[in-house]
This record gives C-alpha cells, sequence and structure tokens, in this order.
DNA sequence: GACATCGGATTACATATGTAATACTTTATA
DNA sequence: TATAAAGTATTACATATGTAATCCGATGTC
C-alpha cells in the first residue's frame, strides 16, 4: 500500500477540486480555483507540479495537454488528517475533542438525528 | 483582542506541555518531551525560542532562568486548529466530517451518552 | 583566580511552502 | 513561414519548519 503523501493547506484545495470533478485539466482546475482564491494561474500550476512530484496526482496525455486526476483516496488522506489533528491538538484523546466540534458546529435537525443514530450504533458494542 | 500566532506541529506539543503544567523552565520542558519525542534539548530550546517570538508564550526571570508560560489560551488555539481542520478538509461542511469522526472514535459509555446529551441540547434550539 | 558548567542568545542549514515569473515547445494563425 | 498563443517545464525568492550546533556570560568548583 502505498504511503501517503503530505499535501499543504494551499494543496488541499487543489486535490479537493479533483476529488469532486474527477480528471480535469489545468486550466480547469485554474478555472475552479478562480474565486475560490486570489492565485494567478502560474501559482496553481506550480502546486500542480508538486502534487505530481509527490505522486499525490497523476496525469494521462490528452492531445498536447494533461488531464490530472487524484492518485490517493480522499477518504484516506482525509483519515490521516484527522488522525494528525486529534494528536497534534489533543494528544489523542477524542472525546474532549468531539464535544468541542459537536458545540461548535451547525446542524440542521437531519444531520443531528443522523450523528445521534451513529453513536446509538456505537454504543451497542 | 490579540491575534492568534500561527503554531507549527512540533510547537504544539510544547505548548501542550505548557498548558497542562503551568510555568516551567526550560529544563524542564525538556524533561516532559524527552521520551515523547526524539529531539536534543537544543531543538527544544529553539522551539522556545520561536514561541517567544511569535508571542504564544512569556516567561519571567527566576534567579538566573527563566520560566515559561503560555501566553494565549489553549480553547482559542484548538478552536482555531478545528476550524482550519474543517475548512482546509472538508471544505467547511461539518457533518461528514463529525459522522467520520464518531465512527473512527473509540468511545465509552460514559462519552456516548454524554455526546448524544450535546446533539439533544442542539436539538432544541 | 582558572576552569568547567549551565542557561540563554545567536547562527546554521536543508527542506517545505506560498506565490509567482521566465523559458521553451508545440500548435494555430495571419 | 514568421508570429502569436497555449501549455508545460524550469527557475526564483522570501518565509516557515525541523533539527541542531556554537557562542557567550554568569556560576559553581578546585
Amino acid at each position: 500500500m502505498k504511503k501517503l503523501p503530505r499535501i499543504s493547506e494551499s494543496e488541499w484545495l487543489v486535490m479537493r477540486v479533483l476529488w469532486s470533478n474527477g480528471a480535469l485539466t489545468a486550466n480547469e482546475i485554474v478555472k475552479e480555483l478562480t474565486g475560490q482564491t486570489k492565485w494567478k494561474p502560474k501559482t496553481i500550476k506550480t502546486l500542480i507540479t508538486r502534487l505530481m512530484k509527490k505522486e499525490a496526482i497523476e496525469f494521462k496525455k490528452e492531445g498536447r495537454k494533461y488531464r490530472y486526476y487524484a492518485a490517493v483516496s480522499e477518504a484516506k488522506c482525509v483519515g490521516a488528517q484527522r488522525r494528525s489533528f486529534v494528536r497534534r491538538v489533543y494528544g489523542g484523546t477524542m472525546k474532549p475533542m468531539l464535544a468541542a466540534f459537536l458545540e461548535d458546529a451547525d446542524l440542521s435537525a437531519e444531520d443531528i438525528s443522523e450523528l445521534k443514530k451513529i453513536l446509538e450504533q456505537k454504543g451497542k458494542e
């Protein structure tokens, strides 16, 4: 199993675009991110290059241009970030962190009942 | 209100020591972190210096040595990290993230009922 | 008083990151 | 066919970060 690369704050934006849109050309990525950020196109190209070097994304040629796509799973990267976050901030103990999250969150009624269901499920293990 | 400094991964370990132990000398901090990390004492001194420069910690003199203590609130720093994490990884939408956290967490029965209580509280707003 | 030691201050140095600009190479175009 | 445009590749440069080592001054020790 491949080791997950370390993805920087800015690079995350690019990854999220690719995870939600599948394979895109550089310009399509730029288009997605303009508005979300104030980056110049060249900046975004740099981020793409770095993600290539980290093997977080790959491309297939399409005529003379490239179409990029994520090479690492979103779920895995998100999970890794989540664990790293908990370790860093809470030293690994989940409960206080979850409590803080829940209190802070802006949740709809359905969200709440869904989360309660998850908790109940866990309760009977 | 003071702006929160940006605290790096390594620096977090130092901050957590200070948040849980109050004011410590450099050597006491080193002692706390030895075992938790493989850092040389000099490395830890560097981290302390950087946290000073960022005004995340302060010291009062005690004879010829310094006693360091956190100058920013743990709750605020943790909250900032939490928000930054959610924005980065989930683009700001809390629910899927919370669901993942809850499913992944290792929780006791009391933890679960406490968290359910929080959710119920939120339900009636 | 000369010397070792402890603690803080300064300096070091490679890699990562944010943020681009410039160069080079194929086309498409006039 | 010379030129502009579109894409990719290379280079730039300041700041942050990880990880220390060296320098300097106060202190304790012989």
